[in-house]
DNA sequence: ATCCAGGGCGGGT
DNA sequence: ACCCGCCCTGGA
């Protein structure tokens, strides 16, 4: 691991606290100078907007480049997207407009599965206050300015906690969720290579809700967050109650049913679903 | 003190 | 298939 640099000119959507702050990631923290800090599989990154510029600064194994691209999804053409999904109501072209930044990250599979199912009935700060100490536990560490980083785990290291281990560390109920997928993992049981390779949305769910801890949203979540897959969509209470407010209308929000949800966000939003319920999200979550 | 937070599970209908 | 109570924890 070494330090590197890169810089790329500014483009449309990119903006750090879209980004960073719209609930897809647990380990990126804003700096005194407004840039942002996080830790990735392949070692510490700092993102700064500068004159026009986005400067990428890290410690980081492998070329920066390469990984910069790779992670902040530079594959995809976002000023298209979005133009897409803004014609088709007023309410996404608002959420559009106030998220315009946003970027899906593609982050470590099982770094997101650990994570995600971490987040179950869980509060953020709580849920990053975990994550730090689970890598703090079992994992690497990495010096970069000064500052000392602990990598996520991987597979094995984590596979050397115990289900008391987990419980020490604040997990709560979700202690032997993590024991037990981290187990299926390890086994092979489940195999993320595997995963990564399929094709099909359905089967690689239909895969991941094998995982104990991981329900729909959890699963969507990890597909949308870590396998760039922009046909799911994840529906919490946020989700659930923006879709309700802007489509559906009901009184009790709480009871509206998940699946009339689902049905009209594939009629409106179709195979970028996952896309639009981000900017939908982020919007919501920021003006509630 | 009581409630709740980005759900999932297990046991009931 | 739906429904519902329960699950650790800690901050408001």
């Amino acid at each position: 691991m070494n330090i590197q640099r890169y810089e790329i000119k500014d483009i449309g959507a990119f903006e750090l606290k879209h980004i960073f702050e719209c609930g897809q990631c647990f380990r990126w923290n804003e700096e005194e100078n407004g840039s942002y800090t996080g830790v990735i599989k392949q070692g510490v990154l700092n993102v700064k907007k500068e004159n026009g510029l986005i400067i990428f600064e890290g410690l980081i194994e492998g070329d920066i480049k390469t990984v910069v691209e790779d992670y902040f999804d530079f594959d995809t053409d976002y000023e298209k997207i979005k133009n897409k999904l803004s014609k088709i109501d007023d309410n996404m072209k608002k959420s559009i407009e106030y998220g315009c930044g946003i970027r899906i990250l593609h982050q470590d599979l099982f770094e997101c599965i650990i994570s995600f199912i971490i987040s179950a009935n869980n509060n953020i700060p709580r849920i990053k206050g975990i994550i730090e100490r689970l890598s703090k536990k079992c994992s690497k560490s990495v010096i970069y300015n000064g500052k000392e980083y602990y990598l996520f785990p991987n597979v094995s290291e984590l596979s050397k906690l115990s289900v008391e281990d987990l419980r020490s560390l604040g997990l709560g109920f979700r202690d032997i969720r993590v024991f037990n997928t981290c187990r299926k993992i390890k086994e092979k049981v489940i195999d993320l290579d595997k995963i990564k390779e399929m094709k099909s949305s359905e089967k690689i769910r239909e895969e991941l809700l094998k995982l104990d801890g991981v329900g729909p949203k959890v699963a969507d979540c990890i597909m949308l967050f870590s396998l760039k897959r922009y046909d799911v969509f994840p529906i919490d209470v946020w989700v659930r109650r923006v879709m309700n407010d802007l489509y559906i209308h009901n009184e009790n929000e709480e009871k509206v049913n998940k699946k009339e949800v689902l049905k009209i966000a594939n009629e409106k939003f179709g195979d970028i679903c996952g896309l639009a319920q981000q900017y939908l999200f982020y919007y919501r979550r920021e003006n509630d």
